[in-house]
RNA sequence: CGGGGAGUGGCGCAGUCUGGUAGCGCGCGCGGUUUGGGACCGCGAGGUCGCAGGUUCGAAUCCUGUCUCCCCGACCA
């Protein structure tokens, strides 16, 4: 891609109204638009980072067996009376509206009715389970206030998936190889190490439910942290009992402020009974299909990963999420400048590696604070000095030097 | 929802207290000089001053109402 040809621009100054990092600095670069209060367009750039982070989560999702469905935002009534959720007293962050005969319509604030209600037909016999099935959806949640920019907005994406199992033990299996792929989705995100399972409340039908937070200033949970364990503890359940349960020692905890970047839940029977998700056993017995469900937000991981890494001079993203993995940058418009830097953008592009070309009539400060701010991890100049040399300068985001490289280097470099 | 702050060209801001018909920087267009960390000169385009009502000869400025945005708190299935 030509910079020249890519509709949005940086812009020197960050949007007067956002005080959070991710925004101001998403806004500055061009990859998000605000829409409204905690309603953000995903631009070309964060469109990508975007979908980006949402490939390493269904390539971990995949691998584990999950299947990719996509269920409805537009929600029936009906279907969440059944479960008691439709009344705004059990979830008060419905968005409701009407068809024009007056029908009342909800938009899915989270999915595990309608997943239920359209597995059931497939679900009759044992032999039908276990299923993992999943879908990345927009969400929409009334929040009373929106805040932290993408971190906490009114409509935003979501994985959600849902396992339905036979048993406990079943179910069990099946939460925890859950739980392990979440682990290399963060590992994958390049937050691995700032990510921590964390104890939460379970609800009404397990003891916890796991988070797995992120360490940042900007998150808004205080979490208890036990390093050496890796675990950690969120302050909603933190009492003696809970620690003593977790072999947990107070004095070896550090409580820090993260953000929830992922949440798994044993859901059992709350609504696959009331929902009637049966099937028939070996014993020709029918029994309750036994549910967990498991999100991660794709466009709050955005955010948090630009909290995290960001520096005064702009985005900073890791090579498998970044938009782009070059920042190709033309210094200069002699000819042979030119022709030297569309040879290195066809070269680099014809290794399968994505390049940010800036093509543009700049000037070389521009271009640097441009592939600075963008957060493009890799950035090769070509200049006339570069040329004279017969080599390409390069220099990764977040180092402070560049080098002189032949094409072979770069490649290894870059692959 | 309670408390606090703010809405003025695309972006960042001044002007409001003390009413007199809107200004600066960036960006944008044209011309020229420039070219390794956001260059410079000249010319130019662009604004219902959030919205509605009121006071006044006259309102960005005063009054009333309303909408929106941000922050703190509460809330977070």
């Amino acid at each position: 891609m030509r910079v020249s040809q890519l509709f949005t621009k940086t812009s020197k100054t960050a949007p007067a109204d956002e005080i959070a990092k991710n925004a101001r600095l998403l806004i500055q670069a061009g990859y998000i638009h605000k829409e409204m209060a905690g309603v953000y367009t995903f631009l070309p750039l964060g469109l990508r980072v975007l979908e980006n982070i949402c490939t390493v989560i269904r390539e971990e999702m995949n691998a584990i067996g999950g299947q990719e469905l996509k269920l409805t935002t537009l929600q029936d009534p009906e279907l969440w009376k059944a479960t008691g959720r439709w009344d705004d007293e059990a979830v008060d962050v419905w968005f409701k509206t009407k068809l024009k005969n007056d029908t009342e319509l909800g938009l899915g604030p989270t999915h595990e009715e309608p997943l239920v209600r359209a597995i059931q037909p497939f679900i009759s016999s044992y032999k039908d389970l276990p299923v993992l099935a999943y879908q990345i959806q927009t969400k929409f949640r009334n929040e009373t206030r929106a805040k932290s920019g993408v971190m906490r907005g009114r409509e935003f994406l979501m994985k959600d998936m849902y396992s339905l199992a036979r048993t406990e033990e079943e179910h069990d299996e099946l939460y925890e190889k859950i739980k392990q792929a979440y682990y290399r989705v963060f590992e994958r995100l390049g937050i691995g190490e700032q990510t921590f399972l964390t104890f939460a409340s379970g609800g009404m039908f397990s003891q916890y439910s796991h988070e797995f937070q992120t360490i940042t200033e900007a998150g808004e949970d205080t979490i208890y942290l036990d390093r050496a364990k890796k675990i950690a503890v969120n302050e909603e359940v933190l009492n003696d009992e809970v620690l003593a349960d977790l072999g947990l020692n107070r004095d070896s905890l550090e409580a820090v402020q993260a953000a929830e970047v992922g949440n798994i839940f044993t859901l059992k029977e709350k609504f696959s009974k009331p929902l009637g998700l049966t099937f028939t056993d070996e014993t020709g017995h029918e029994q309750t299909v036994l549910m967990g469900c498991y999100g991660i937000g794709p466009s709050r991981l955005v955010g948090v990963i630009t909290e995290l890494m960001a520096d005064d001079k702009g985005l900073v993203w890791p090579d498998n999420i970044a938009p782009f993995k070059v920042y190709l940058a033309r210094l200069g418009d002699d000819e042979t400048v030119m022709k030297a830097a569309d040879e290195t953008y066809e070269n680099i592009t014809a290794l399968g590696v994505e390049v940010l070309y800036d093509d543009r009539d700049a000037r070389p400060g521009e271009k640097f604070a441009d592939a600075d701010l963008l957060g493009i991890p890799h950035r090769v100049v070509v200049s006339a000095k570069t040329v004279e040399q017969g080599k390409l300068e390069y220099k990764r985001r977040t180092e402070a030097e560049s080098s002189l490289v032949d094409f072979e280097a770069l490649k290894s470099l870059l692959t």
